[in-house]
DNA sequence: CGTACTTGTCACAAAACCGTCACAAACCGT
DNA sequence: ACGGTTTGTGACGGTTTTGTGACAAGTACG
């Protein structure tokens, strides 16, 4: 369930490449351009972004070091595609902060153990973990929530919703900090409409005898008990 | 309540959101230019700064460099309205340091959004630190209190008032020291109310062996034994 | 196309909460 | 013991917050 954001102006290479990280299981968003990748990332902060050298609008080092200089996305791996190997755009990368780099050409199995790699290491916040609470299970990879082994369906906002919460059980979390979380930072979303949901994720839990997991805290928000 | 300033030179849009913003009750301030909002701000520092991409006399962009680039106003939360929605002006935009953008034409409902959830993040966090008290225990982060585990129900004024008391033990709160920091420093609030909930919250506490953790001084208040 | 599913929003219902009052009880100095 | 003052308590009405059913728009998919 990890979003990738591929910046990269080469249609062929950006299909290629969202192809293969679509079937790995990722959740890829393209940009062709700088401009397009900084609203991208501000909508929702990817997990990884793949950065390509050379951009249409903007050197694609001068886009990380902006992302650099942002304390959101300060942290963001990036992985930058370079079209040739010379070293001095490698330094010139790892310089303007690129966690890795690969080059053009490279095998479809190169770019996904980096990939792997990098949100791995990116990751003490398991994203891509599974979570188990209680008779709860929860897998981001298969997108499978278990009770006890029976699979439960829940649409792709609700699985989010639920991840959401199990990341940190018993923390009561606003209906703005679970839109910013879940939705995105910048939609513009009813916050009442958590409320919708959150009874939707319930009315499904409960079906399998989980009714008391999420839990309303009067004036300050939800939370998941565990 | 919460001082917004207007940086817009366009009459019509000055008037609209104004009008607006006071419906929603918000203190609005209104400058024309780039050199009356600096005139503005030095003066009041606001909760808020709406900010026109296109001024009569500089760059909305390059007021806001200024500001970020001075220590009082590094921090202060500005949203940015921009006449077209061109990517490129939404990257300076937020290169600039903009906390958010808005493009117009915007509807009222979302300028309302945007502005309310610009304030609430800008809050400063409440206090997250647990305290623990003999038997008692309050966590703010999980929005929970037990004593020895056990989980005890509270309504959030019961649960502030409680925080206010634990968090500084055997000490004496008059009635109006209490209603400024639990309730806030203006409200009109009658006095007696404090006792009501400070019976309620007596009541709830007594339920889990607690009936002398509150004490009452005469003529002074009431304080936490602990 | 049509159908099933998802999602955001609304309007109303239900529940929880809060402030206040009136009266009872406790306290204090004399 | 007494009058005045302060605090405790039960009850009540109004307000705010949350739950819920319904609906429409959008999407995916055959």
């Amino acid at each position: 369930m990890s979003h990738i954001l591929l910046v990269e102006d080469e249609p062929s290479i950006q299909a290629l490449v969202a192809l293969n990280l679509r079937k790995a299981g990722y959740d890829v968003v393209a940009a062709l351009d700088a401009a397009t990748a900084v609203i991208a990332v501000d909508a929702q902060l990817p997990a990884l972004v793949l950065l390509d050298w050379m951009l249409p609008d903007r050197p694609g080092t001068d886009l990380l070091r902006h992302w650099r200089a942002n304390a959101r996305t300060a942290k963001l791996p990036v992985l930058m595609l370079t079209a040739r190997s010379e070293e001095e755009d490698i330094v010139t990368a790892l310089d303007a902060g690129a966690d890795d780099y690969l080059t053009k050409p490279f095998s479809v199995k190169e770019l996904n153990a980096r990939v792997q790699a990098l949100l791995r290491r990116a990751k003490p916040d398991a994203t891509t973990q599974s979570v188990e609470i209680g008779r709860l299970r929860l897998d981001p990879l298969t997108a499978q929530v278990t009770a006890e082994g029976e699979p439960i369906k829940l649409s792709p906002l609700e699985f989010r919703l639920l991840h959401f919460f199990m990341k940190t059980p018993n923390h009561v979390h606003s209906r703005i900090r679970i839109l910013d979380a879940v939705w995105g930072d910048h939609v513009f979303i009813e916050e009442r409409t958590v409320d919708v949901h959150i009874r939707r994720l319930r009315e499904t839990l409960a079906k399998h005898r989980l009714e008391t997991v999420i839990e309303t805290v009067r004036g300050g928000g939800y939370s998941f008990v565990g």
